[in-house]
DNA sequence: ATCATTGTTCTTACGACGAT
DNA sequence: ATCGTCGTAAGAACAATGAT
């Protein structure tokens, strides 16, 4: 329905109302249907020049249905949160993220009322409120992400969450102990976690990895360890293995001969029965879980007198770079740890096993040099 | 190369429960 | 009654992968 009269409009039409105010209306490009605008104009100019900017967010694809983003958030965000492909663990997190920081603030409303202004004050209020600021990260880049959605749904036009530099944070270094240390610790834990602590200094296996080790998994005379698996731990505390994700996952680490009597010795008296058997156990038999294990950690920490800040994956750090000073390049450090390099490595290229059983030989050499009365203390 | 996103580990707190 | 262990929950911190 043209204008009766007047220039021919090929998109759209306005019309005057009995209040006198100008109304415009055209075709929904989802629907077909003719759809007044959201508001009406004073004069028919306006009304005109409404009409015409539409046009061009349609043309441009940029036109979003002004009801789509009347969809509520707290809905919106479950149904998202459902739909996505996540790890149980990741899912565990964002769902408390969500419930536990953005729902609250945002939940009640609808999609679109989520606004740059507000997400800058519901940010700066978390952390006013002392949340920490990788948890603020975490809900930023939670809601940035649900919000692309919604951009993708054509529920919004465009993501309010456009705040510079609310989507990082600076991470400080972290400790790396002494050869000397590293055993100071070794010693000072409950002998039953002794190897646990050497392994993941010398091997730098994770602690995931180390936990789920079975007494197959060593092999004494090759001095290698093997690494299939990861145990995993979800909020609830329910325990599971997990399979290396790529080739680099799973692999095969040597260690320093030093470290030989250290496992026949904790394989006769700690490990459980059986090939099966787990490498390491709780003081009860369990399996190793971060909160049997913590206790222990810290006394141990303290007792060796290195800094309380120090955290059992530093020892992975620590390994890491021992092993650099032992003479490792870049890629046979990444092949020790288990990193995958999908930048570098199209191909993953083996390190050959002699090459990792010199570094692991200069590990032991340092071990020898630097500590050799502590590897005679204490058992 | 850089940024976006996903994944893993550490810290703190508390309650249940059996052993001492 | 107290203690050690274990399980659970929430939050914080750190690391790796994947997409531009």
């Amino acid at each position: 329905m043209a204008n009766k009269k007047g220039r021919r409009r090929s998109f759209g039409s306005c019309r005057q109302l009995a209040s006198g105010r100008w109304q415009v209306r055209y075709r929904d490009p989802q629907t077909g249907l003719l759809r007044p605008a959201e508001k009406t104009y004073e004069t028919k100019t306006d009304a005109q020049v409404a009409l015409t900017h539409i046009e061009a967010d349609i043309t441009r694809g940029q036109w979003a249905d002004p009801d789509a983003g009347d969809v509520n958030f707290a809905d919106y965000a479950t149904a998202w949160l459902r739909d996505r492909k996540l790890a149980d663990r990741t899912r565990e997190r964002n769902e408390s993220v969500m419930r536990l920081h953005v729902v609250p603030v945002f939940g009640a409303g609808s999609i679109a009322d989520v606004t740059t202004a507000r997400v800058r004050s519901w940010r700066g209020k978390l952390l006013a409120a002392g949340v920490g600021e990788p948890t603020v990260v975490k809900a930023y880049q939670l809601l940035r992400a649900l919000m692309n959605t919604a951009v993708d749904d054509e529920l919004i036009r465009r993501n309010p969450c456009r705040i510079k530099g609310a989507d990082s944070y600076d991470v400080p270094e972290r400790p790396v102990l002494s050869v000397a240390e590293v055993f100071g610790v070794a010693y000072a834990i409950a002998p039953r976690y002794r190897l646990l602590v050497l392994l993941a200094a010398f091997t730098t296996l994770r602690f995931g990895e180390l936990a789920a080790l079975r007494r197959k998994d060593i092999d004494l005379n090759g001095r290698l360890v093997v690494v299939r698996r990861a145990q995993a731990e979800l909020q609830n505390g329910r325990l599971f293995d997990k399979a290396p994700k790529s080739a680099a996952g799973l692999r095969t680490v040597s260690f320093p001969a030093e470290l030989v009597d250290e496992i026949s010795h904790h394989l006769k008296h700690y490990a459980a029965d059986g090939q099966e058997g787990h490498l390491f156990v709780g003081p009860q038999g369990g399996q190793l879980r971060r909160s049997n294990f913590r206790d222990d950690w810290i006394k141990a920490r303290k007792a060796a007198g290195v800094s309380p800040k120090l955290h059992f994956h530093d020892l992975r750090h620590t390994g890491n770079t021992l092993a650099s000073t032992a003479g490792a390049s870049t890629r046979e450090l990444m092949t020790r740890m288990g990193h995958s390099s999908s930048r570098a490595a199209l191909i993953y290229q083996h390190m050959t096993s002699d090459r990792d059983r010199t570094i692991a030989d200069r590990l032991g050499a340092m071990i020898r040099n630097g500590e050799g009365d502590l590897t005679a203390a204490g058992d």
